[in-house]
DNA sequence: TCGCTTGCCGAAACCGGTTTCGGCGCACAA
DNA sequence: TTGTGCGCCGAAACCGGTTTCGGCAAGCGA
């Protein structure tokens, strides 16, 4: 069923069908409305390969994950597809995923554009400095950032607001009586990293507290790596009674860290992660975390990806999106002090430089 | 940079450089060499959405995930992703990614095909009676199951050897000295139940042992399910020393009836799940398991459609991958009976009907 | 009545490849 | 010498769309 069958059957020029089809103003609205019905009846869809040559757009977008990342843990990538793929497909459009080793990332993106298999590009994961944007930017492909970069000028890019759930995290936190609070971070390198640890800062600061430094730790996104800075948290002569954490998966290692230093957590160490890691809700107790909604991600980036190809300026291209607090029994209410046990763990201790 | 582009710089027709660059028996070969060095020298990469329109390929993998399946956890997407995409991409194809409701799968795929979108599609997860199958042969559209069908005649299909590691699964705690051993399956709807539950049936037969039937139970996809599993059949009157599963999500919630019901895992019951899934090497013992090599998996599903799609027979695209052993804590030795415990687990009570 | 605009559509070029067809030039056998 | 076959390449059609251009006919004012 092609474009000439649908003209035949109406017996006009495939021309003219094109031009009826696409919204053409010098076509009458009777034509324009027979074309339309005609098309539906007869099962007409344009073939996407065939308009590509011609307009340069394959009605596709373009994704490249990026393999042997050692803490690439997705337990979320089948959601976050399935935003994408929804929010191209309601209009019409499709996806084209590849994967490639961080190294050779670049070429996978030019080979993709080179055969026109994409027409814009989603990139996550992005870093401070991405030699991503670099290329997309000098060869003019659109593309649209999930998460911010170091220079977002001239970007259009989505996020999470994971300061602002810091920033409510550090609120609860304080709330529920704690006062030595904790920062264990992810990886440097990426830009949700500095905006959590700055978003926590400022949820204390509207507390009255501070976040002392000798309470924050970076680099862990494993839960050895978590496990590991929780130890470290705890041994320290003034320990924190709350830790919160960039990455669910460093927050599970805390378990063992805890039960290790003789603490338990929700009792008298409160713990809170972030992603809302599956796995969290199965710890006991259930670990409290900050819970993207990753469907709705994808489906945004893709209408804002299609945007932009269609001609959109980046500047009206800039969104976020909250994320939504897990309150589970690790996110505990600091204990008052028990005259009865031991004064291993004294609040009235502690407090810090608040 | 088009191949006219490329006939030009070397004094030839764009039709000779085609035929040259296609491999065409009437080109000579010094014709064909200095093409092929131009193209490379000058970065000459073909239009993949130009070539489908007349050769109706697009070199493009498709594959459909479907979404709101209740028990669709997938750990390792990315890694399937990733060796789709390296199979194709050695091949200089590219892949299609789409989701879809299970209920609306069907459309997608007519999407796809008629948009030409792909030239063939790779199955996950299929089920013993799949109507993407009677579709995708009705149109005549290449595609390979990943997994068996219920009728897997005239199809191509690549599986893991679930069946052998059952099999397998039944020797190892037969030789640990078990000798009632359940077994605790996911969905019956899928194919790969009834094999892996024919597994383990057979290796017990070969240990001289048979499947007790009430130590059989069914549609344990996730923790909640695999718990109550567990639960019912440690409450039996003769309840067995070591527990099958066919999904490590299910096995993950013994755990806790195990527990519950005054067992430990690891010492007086065995535990062995299937699929090598990572929260396992956290559990608590770890959870002993089968692991897929999902990336190889993936790259031999594209090579397969690969060849389908260029002609191959069904016949000689068919091919099983073994899953290899993690002998992790959970698959113990059995207890040798304990005079100083009560009696509550006794194997010499036990051995069931062998 | 004439000329000019405007609405609407046909005709044809075009996009970047692939494939078919035909013919030139050379080697070889008759 | 002529005919034949073959190796090799140019020319052009073709794939299924999009886009440009030109022209017909109706409407309108002068």
């Amino acid at each position: 069923m092609t474009i000439s069958d649908v003209a035949a059957e109406l017996g006009l020029t495939k021309g003219t069908v094109s031009r009826a089809l696409n919204d053409y103003p010098d076509i009458s609205e009777g034509t324009r409305l027979r074309t339309r019905r005609a098309a539906e009846r007869l099962g007409y869809r344009p073939l996407g390969s065939a308009q590509a040559i011609r307009t340069g757009r394959c009605r596709a977008i373009g994704l490249v994950l990026e393999t042997d990342e050692h803490d690439a843990h997705r337990p979320f990538l089948d959601l976050f597809l399935a935003g994408l793929s929804d929010g191209a497909a309601a209009q019409g459009w499709t996806l084209t995923v590849a994967t490639a080793p961080v190294g050779a990332a670049l070429e996978t993106y030019q080979m993709l554009i080179d055969e026109r298999k994409a027409d814009g590009f989603v990139l996550p994961r992005t870093r401070l400095s991405d030699p991503r944007v670099a290329m997309l930017r000098q060869k003019e492909v659109p593309f649209v950032l999930f998460g911010q970069h170091g220079d977002p000028d001239g970007c259009a890019w989505f996020d999470i607001d994971g300061a602002d759930a810091m920033r409510n995290a550090a609120h609860i936190l304080a709330d529920r009586g704690h006062e030595r609070i904790a920062y264990v971070g992810g990886s440097r390198d990426y830009a949700y990293n500095g905006k959590r640890e700055s978003g926590l800062r400022a949820g204390l600061a509207e507390r009255g507290l501070s976040l002392d430094p000798a309470l924050v730790r970076h680099g862990a996104n494993n839960r050895e790596s978590g496990e590991a800075a929780t130890t470290a948290l705890l041994s320290l002569n003034a320990p924190p009674t709350a830790i919160v954490f960039a990455l669910d998966r460093a927050a599970l290692g805390a378990y063992r860290a805890a039960a290790q230093n003789g603490r338990t957590v929700g009792e008298d160490l409160a713990i809170i992660g972030y992603d809302g890691d599956p796995e969290g809700a199965y710890a006991e107790p259930p670990l409290a975390s900050w819970a993207v909604n990753w469907g709705r991600a994808g489906s945004t980036l893709s209408d804002m990806l299609i945007k932009r190809v269609r001609g959109a300026e980046v500047e009206d291209l800039r969104a976020t999106m909250p994320a939504t607090f897990l309150d589970r029994g690790s996110a505990s209410v600091i204990p008052t002090p028990d005259p009865e046990r031991d004064g291993a763990v004294n609040p009235s201790q502690l407090g810090g430089d608040s």
